[in-house]
DNA sequence: TATGAATGAGGGTTCATTCAT
DNA sequence: GATGAATGAACCCTCATTCAT
């Protein structure tokens, strides 16, 4: 790839980041494309789909998710581990508006986003799971998807919401997977 | 207010609310007033702003849920009861589709719509929050706010989500709330 | 039909018609509301295909030319008659820069034109080819619609051609329909 | 001209032949690079007016038409002859959409096409028509041009059309041509 | 008061043409 | 010379809101 490209691509990922953190995925292209200083025409070049972009401004982050994982598992107690690693996909969330929407739309648009998040990220959230039940730690009554998916909603970050909000609920949730008790 | 006019109303509430369910609370307005079957210009007669459809599609419900609370805190244990009111206000809150990022938009459009549902909902809750807690069934570390908007989050209707999803996930972090250990 | 909403459908119209003789079928919608002095929208709203647009602008003018042949038939020998209602076609046809190819587009958005067109010129062309036929004038070697759309294809106006081009065309055609040899 | 060069340019001739007769000579320049294998830029770079590559593909064609004229005159009686010599023409014509539209457009792009067919073609079919007028067989009331004409726009190939009606329309013509009424 | 027609800004997408590599 | 990335004007269409009837 040509480095003018290569940097045209670099200057929508990084414009769409920001964009897509402060007026949701859906967010005019204009918007995107003039933060970036390209012409429409480039994102469309490189991104003819807006999934295609959606998918590509939260990959490398949700690699670093996965990627941050198995040195939580190595570092602490299963079940602070599990703790840690959903504040590491929490923070993540909070950049992300309309993700959890993008997840269920149904719109083709966005097919392949929630596979591509599972592959990624199902995996690691498993391990860290069946570490903390095997512990003792965690009842585990939820599955990855679910959980990954809840996370997704509680942390979806809204203009007008304190920031520490998302981080109280998932503490919350994670203090129902703790508990011996069963669902009504 | 003439009784034509009483009708007219009426009927926009219907529709709103069953067009809120199917297609969220930004759907088209022709879509609203077809399905009442009056002109354009009749809703926004009666209702200037968006907002103001919202508000009062949504205050029976609210109003209802309310008045729920009463008859299950005499009907069962605190904790039940508990449980017996988020699941009443799960089931409104699923069918209402775009609700939670109304409650948070900072769009002048949705004022009053935070203040009018804790208004109106919180001291319920409360109640039977402060209920639960003196029976020591629930470690209340969580606001009536927090919690409704908690559940709002998690049961925001996704086109392609199974309908149990939200029940689980509330259970889940009513759970929480029972558990002794505190957050991290 | 409120009168000013039929006063912006006939502006549409006298519009659409002009810009078609000029810059064809496929002109932007943009030029003909202009030239209507309406916003795109009500062009929209009464003709929300394209299609449905030129069906109502040659509507008019298709039924004048139907109408036209039993009073021709009337007046003069067949043969005569067929050469005059040709002629008509032909100044019809004249006007209309891309009709003969909205005729076979296979474009979705012209559905039903060839079938309207059919539907009323096909019979009075027909019976205007079975009396000169009948009479001995023509040797009815061609359908009415391979004949429609000969004339369509032959007078299709072009901004470079001189105007009387078309008529002295279609005039040798039916003269190939009075010469008794068959086609090769 | 470098023998790289030659070779670009004869890729995109035969490429713009192919999606020309599939999507007309108003196809966007990117399907005939790709087809051809070569850069957007290579197409500029030899043929910087779309009429020069229409020009170029379209030449030798033309020219491969009017060598047949003399084998066919001698081949044949001068009526037969013209006919052959049509049918040739007509082949040549179905497979080039929009050719016709191109003749005419007064668009500059275009300019200097008509010129080309009439400088090539004229003599041609001229030398054709006087052959069979001195033998009696036609009564040549129409110029060499406005045959060439009439048959691109007849035999313009439509994509919902059956592939023989051009031939049946052309051989109608020729037989207005042999017929001895003068046109009205 | 009710209606629904009209407006036109706004967002999506394509593609001819230029020009950096 | 060749490449194909970038540009941005142009067109399409929708829908919130206003206002004539």
């Amino acid at each position: 790839m040509r480095t003018d490209a290569r940097r045209n691509v670099e200057a929508l990922l990084e414009a769409a980041k920001t964009v897509f953190s402060t007026a949701g995925v859906d967010a005019p292209a204009k918007e995107i494309t003039d933060l970036a200083g390209v012409g429409v025409g480039t994102l469309y070049r490189h991104f003819p789909q807006r999934s295609d972009l959606i998918k590509a401004v939260i990959e490398r982050e949700i690699d670093a998710c996965a990627d941050a994982a198995p040195a939580l598992a190595a570092a602490h107690e299963p079940g602070i581990a599990l703790a840690r690693w959903l504040d590491r996909f929490t923070a993540f969330v909070a950049t992300k508006r309309g993700f959890a929407a993008a997840l269920h739309s149904g719109d083709p648009t966005f097919d392949g986003l929630p596979g591509y998040l599972m592959q990624k990220l199902g995996p690691a959230l498993e391990s860290l799971l069946d570490a903390a039940t095997a512990s003792g730690e965690v009842q585990a009554r939820i599955s990855a998807q679910d959980l990954l998916y809840a996370v997704a909603k509680l942390c979806a970050p809204m203009p007008n919401e304190e920031p520490e909000y998302g981080r109280r609920m998932v503490a919350l949730l994670v203090d129902g997977l703790r508990s011996g008790e069963s669902p009504h």
